[in-house]
DNA sequence: CCTCCAGTGTTGTCACTGTCAACATAAGGG
DNA sequence: CCCTTATGTTGACAGTGACAACACTGGAGG
């Protein structure tokens, strides 16, 4: 609070807040590093010694959200010991993440960031997607595990995309937990045939 | 080809193809009004005279997307007679769509544009989600048509998202019609109720 | 056929941005 | 205690979105 002469003390962790904050009121397109230098109180250049470029900001968005991701779904998955309950928390987990941090939930699958392959192992994102491999593979016993995965991972990207990119009425997410109703909602349409 | 002295001839539409050229290469994030106006020949400013603003072409892109997707998934549900067959169509075409047009698809769902609501009438982004409302409610005897069509719509959203931004590994996109294979795989596995 | 005007393209300009180079300051290990 | 190094600052440059003032031109109405 009070003004840290000359040194910020962690300038890195405010810029990643900073920027999210800046994108949820701007968008990611107006995201601008001198105004968020502006906004920290440090000088426009100052942002340079921790990314070198604006893209890597962005890069670090997407990674810290893959590592939220990761966490929140392990801790709702923690509940659960039905495979298939372990999987549906997953589910639910990604789709509130979405909701939750949609900010970061975009960054994180703007493709056209990361071309070059990290080379300090798995990403984070990698990780998410383990993840939910393993938690499919758990369920379905004979199938390719990675295709169900994939066809799982694509109902909830979906939904969250759709979510967040407010396709789905309003009184259908009027309370908090009407996030968690309507995935349940769909896996249930899905599963029954009905669609 | 020759030089169109002063007067482009149709400069809106050039400017729509060129953005899309400038944006496969560079990213939406470098599109740049001067560059698409520098690739056709024309001053730096002439874009202004067709867009008031770079979001403005971006929204127009998006519009004309929404209305190609709209007629290539009439076109692939015309061949069918069945209603189940009909909205398989039109998922599939969603899927197609996205993969031989991943810019269109992704400015289409880039929801910081649009805030202002339009008058003319809906959109055609809400003219295809109506035509697939239609069909998922011609499927679904007694579900809430609407709670199936999103359920639909999240899955073949989330398999484009998914496959435009890498996350498939490349030997399942091999061949053209493996983008088929892979979104009717998908639709199987959740109908069985295998994960 | 002429005129004139609305639509289209141009030139010039401004504030702002990303990025770099050169310099300043602090913080902590030898 | 000093000096290396990480961090922050100042200054600069080219490129950008956007606007205003101006130029060209094709076609409608006389």
């Amino acid at each position: 609070m009070t003004k840290r002469s000359y040194h910020h003390g962690d300038l890195r962790a405010a810029l990643l807040d900073v920027a999210i904050e800046a994108i949820a009121e701007q968008g990611v397109a107006h995201l601008s590093l001198r105004d968020c230098a502006r906004r920290i109180g440090v000088s426009h250049a100052a942002p340079y010694r921790h990314f070198a470029t604006k893209e890597a900001l962005l890069l670090a968005l997407a990674e810290q959200g893959f590592r939220w991701l990761v966490d929140e779904a392990r801790a709702a998955m923690a509940a659960c010991e039905q495979p298939a309950e372990r999987l549906d928390a997953y589910g639910v987990a990604y789709v509130r993440f979405a909701v939750d941090h949609p900010e970061h939930h975009r960054i994180m699958f703007t493709s056209e960031l990361s071309p070059e392959v990290d080379v300090d192992g798995p990403s984070a994102a990698d990780e998410a997607f383990a993840l939910l491999v393993e938690q499919a593979a758990a369920v379905s016993e004979s199938e390719d595990p990675e295709a169900a995965a994939f066809a799982y991972w694509s109902l909830v990207h979906g939904m969250s995309m759709l979510i967040i990119d407010g396709r789905v009425p309003a009184e259908r997410l009027a309370s908090r937990g009407a996030v968690e109703e309507l995935a349940r909602t769909a896996f249930r349409i899905w599963r029954s045939g009905a669609v």
